[in-house]
DNA sequence: TCGATCCACTAAACCGATTTAATAACGAGC
DNA sequence: GCTCGTTATTAAATCGGTTTAGTGGATCGA
C-alpha cells in the first residue's frame, strides 16, 4: 500500500497534524520533533499525495501557459524561446506547467473559468500577441492571478504585465537611423492585429516628428511579420527612381527585414550600400544573415524566465502574507545590436 | 460561494450520489431524473471541482510529456512538431498536458516516481531519442501507463510504443539508390547516442548486403545530425579522385544532407549531377533546399497526434473494463519523397 | 503559590467529490 | 396476498491531506 501521513505519524509518535506542519515548514514545532519527523519521512520514503494535498489546500500548484491558437506559431522561434523561458522558471519551482491553446473554443467556452473555478490552475500566463483584449478583460474580472508576457498592454490593473517597450523600440531604431544621417526612412509594417506592430509604428512616427522629418505615407510598406508581402512591397519600392526613395528602412521584425534584404540584393543593389536596414527581435536569423543584420534585441527567453519566476514567487506567497503584493508591471527597453546593415549616410555607396 | 454537488442535489431534490452518477454517465438512473439533474446543473452553472474529483477518483486527468533535457532542442522542428501533435490530441480529450524535462534531476531523483506516486499524472508520454534506456526500465517497472514516441525501442513489453521504422527507412533509402543503378553509396552517420541513427545505419548495411555490394568503411562519414561535422567530412571526401568515391549519399537526416549538398556545391560540383543525395525527416528544410531534397518522410506531427489519441483512449478506459487492453505497438514505414537530388546513374553528369 | 502567558502539540472538522452497501419501490409470478 | 427480483435511489464511508480550535504543560511574574 501507499505510505500516508498517518503511517509517518504513527512511526514518529506524533499526530498527522504535526507531520503536516513539518511538511509545510510551519512554525511552532520544536527542533527535535521536526528532526524526528523528517528522519521518519526519509526512512519510510514518504511522498505526500499531490492530489490530496491540492484538494485540501485548494491549490493545484500548477500554472497554465496560454499560447496562440495557431499551433503553427509554435514553429516561430519567438514562441519557442518564450516556452523555454517559462519552462525554465517552472522547473526551478514546485509548480507544474500545463499548456493551453487560446483557440476559439478557449475563448468562446471561457475555458479559463474552468481552469480557475475547477482549480486546475492557480495562475495563468498569457502569451498572445493579438489585440483581442475582449477575453483578457473577462480574465481580469475574475481577479485571479494572471501574468501577461509581452502582449498588448491592456488597461487592466488586475493583470500582471511584463514586456518590451515597443513604442520605445520603434523610436530608438528610427532615431538611430536618423542619427546616422538618414532623412528618408521607410517603415516595413507588421500586421494590424498585433499590438507590437502598431506600437513600433507609433515609435517610428514619434521619432520622425521629434526630428521634424515629415511622414511620407508612400514610405510605409505593408506587411504581416512574414516574408512574402514584404518582399513584393519592396520590389515595388525599387521601381521608384533612386532619388525618390528611402535611404534606410526600419522593419518591424527581423523576418521581414531579411526578406527585404534578399529582395534588394536580388535587384542588384546592396545593403547597406543602397539601403541601411534595421530589424527587431534578434532571434538568431539576424546574426546568420549575410550581411549580419542590425537589429533591436528582445531576449524573450530571458524575459519569460524572469517574469515567470517573479510571478510564481508572488503566487506561492499569496496566501501566507495576505497583503496583496503589488502588481508586477515592467516595460523593458530593447537593446540596439549594431551589425553590418546600417551605415552613416556619408558612407553609402562606398560599399560594393 | 462555489456551487457544489450538494447544491445541485438539493435543487434537484436528489442525493449528491445521484448527481455524481449523472455526471459520470453511470447506468442505473432513470431518464427523467437524469434530465432533471442535467437541467439543474445548467441552471446553476455547476462545474465539478477538478481537484476534489481527482482526489476521490484517484485520477489526475493529466499526462506528462517528457522532453529531452537540452531545452535547446525545442528549437528543433522535430520536437516542435511532436509537441504540436501531442497537444492537438490532448486538446480533443478531457486531459491536460504538462511538460517535463528529462534532465539529470529528472533521472537522478526519479521524478517520474513522483508523478505517479503523488498522482500528478495518469500517464507518461516519453519523447527522448537517446539510448539511455536505464531510466526507461525503471519507468516500465512501475507498470504505470507510459507511451514511447519514436525513441529507442526498448525490450520492455510494459511500455506502449509507436514510431517509425528506422531500420526499414535505412534499407528503403539505400535500396532506392541501388535501384537507380548506384553501386557505390556513402552513408552520412548520425550520433551514436541516438537509436534512430544506429538503426538507419543498420538498414543501410542490410540493403548493401542484399544487393551483394561490399561495405566500404571509408564511405561511412561521421556526423551528429548537425551540419558542421558532416560538412568537413564531405570536404575530405571530395579530395579523393572522382573515380574513387561514392556516386550517391544516404544521409541519416536532412540537416546533414543539406550541409553535404552545400559543401558539394561550394566545391563546384552539383547535386544530383555528381552525387545523388537522399535524406531523412522531410521537416520543411528538404522542400526549401535548392534543389529540393529527396528524402524519407516521417510525419512526426501526425504520429504524435494519433498515438497520443490512442494512448489517451486507453488511459480513460483503463479502470472501466479492467481487461488490460493490449499494448500499443506500432512501427510505421517512412514514405519516400522523390524530389530533385536523386537521379539514375545513367543520367549523372548530364545535369549542369 | 497562584494565575497568566506562551509554546508544542493534537483532536477533529473539513475540503467535494466517488463509491459501495443498503434500502425503497414496484411489478411479476404463484 | 405474499415472496422474490429488479431497478432506482440514497446514506454513509472514504480518499489523504490541511487547518482551526483547543489542551496540557512549562515558564514567568507578582
Amino acid at each position: 500500500m501507499r505510505v500516508t501521513i498517518k503511517d509517518v505519524a504513527r512511526e514518529a509518535r506524533v499526530s498527522p497534524a504535526t507531520v503536516s506542519l513539518v511538511l509545510n515548514n510551519a512554525p511552532g514545532i520544536s527542533t527535535d520533533t521536526r528532526e524526528r519527523v523528517r528522519r521518519v519521512i526519509n526512512e519510510v520514503n514518504y511522498k505526500p499525495d499531490a492530489l490530496a494535498r491540492s484538494f485540501s489546500s485548494r491549490r493545484s500548484e500548477a500554472v497554465a501557459l496560454v499560447m496562440p491558437p495557431d499551433l503553427d506559431s509554435l514553429n516561430d522561434p519567438y514562441y519557442m524561446n518564450l516556452l523555454r523561458g517559462v519552462l525554465e522558471a517552472v522547473r526551478d519551482s514546485c509548480y507544474r506547467m500545463s499548456l493551453e491553446i487560446a483557440d476559439e473554443r478557449f475563448v468562446e467556452q471561457r475555458l479559463w473559468e474552468d481552469l480557475f473555478i475547477r482549480k486546475s490552475a492557480d495562475g495563468l500566463i498569457v502569451a498572445t500577441p493579438r489585440l483581442n483584449q475582449e477575453y483578457l478583460k473577462e480574465v481580469a474580472a475574475m481577479s485571479h492571478p494572471a501574468l501577461l508576457i509581452n502582449g498588448a498592454r491592456p488597461d487592466l490593473p488586475e493583470l500582471d504585465y511584463t514586456g518590451y517597450d515597443d513604442v520605445r523600440c520603434g523610436f530608438d531604431a528610427t532615431y538611430y537611423l536618423i542619427g546616422l544621417g538618414h532623412r528618408r526612412i521607410g517603415f516595413l509594417s507588421g500586421p494590424d492585429t498585433h499590438a507590437s506592430a502598431q506600437e513600433r509604428r507609433k515609435g517610428y512616427d514619434m521619432a520622425l516628428e521629434r526630428a521634424r522629418i515629415p511622414l511620407r505615407p508612400e514610405d510605409i510598406l505593408p506587411g504581416d511579420y512574414e516574408a512574402t508581402i514584404t518582399a513584393s512591397a519592396v520590389k515595388e519600392l525599387l521601381k521608384r527612381p533612386a532619388t525618390d526613395r528611402p535611404t534606410a528602412l526600419f522593419s518591424a521584425n527581423d523576418t521581414m527585414a531579411i526578406a527585404a534584404m534578399t529582395t534588394i540584393q536580388d535587384a542588384g543593389l546592396t545593403v547597406p550600400g543602397d539601403f541601411s536596414l534595421i530589424g527587431v527581435d534578434d532571434t538568431g536569423l539576424a546574426e546568420r544573415a549575410t550581411p549580419p543584420l542590425t537589429t533591436m534585441r528582445q531576449d524573450i527567453y530571458e524575459l519569460a524566465a524572469q517574469s515567470t519566476a517573479q510571478f510564481l514567487k508572488k503566487l506561492s506567497g499569496r496566501d501566507r502574507d495576505n497583503s496583496d503584493r503589488e502588481r508586477i508591471s515592467t516595460r523593458l527597453p530593447m537593446k540596439l545590436i549594431e551589425r553590418e546593415t546600417s551605415l552613416p549616410i556619408g558612407e553609402r555607396r562606398q560599399v560594393l
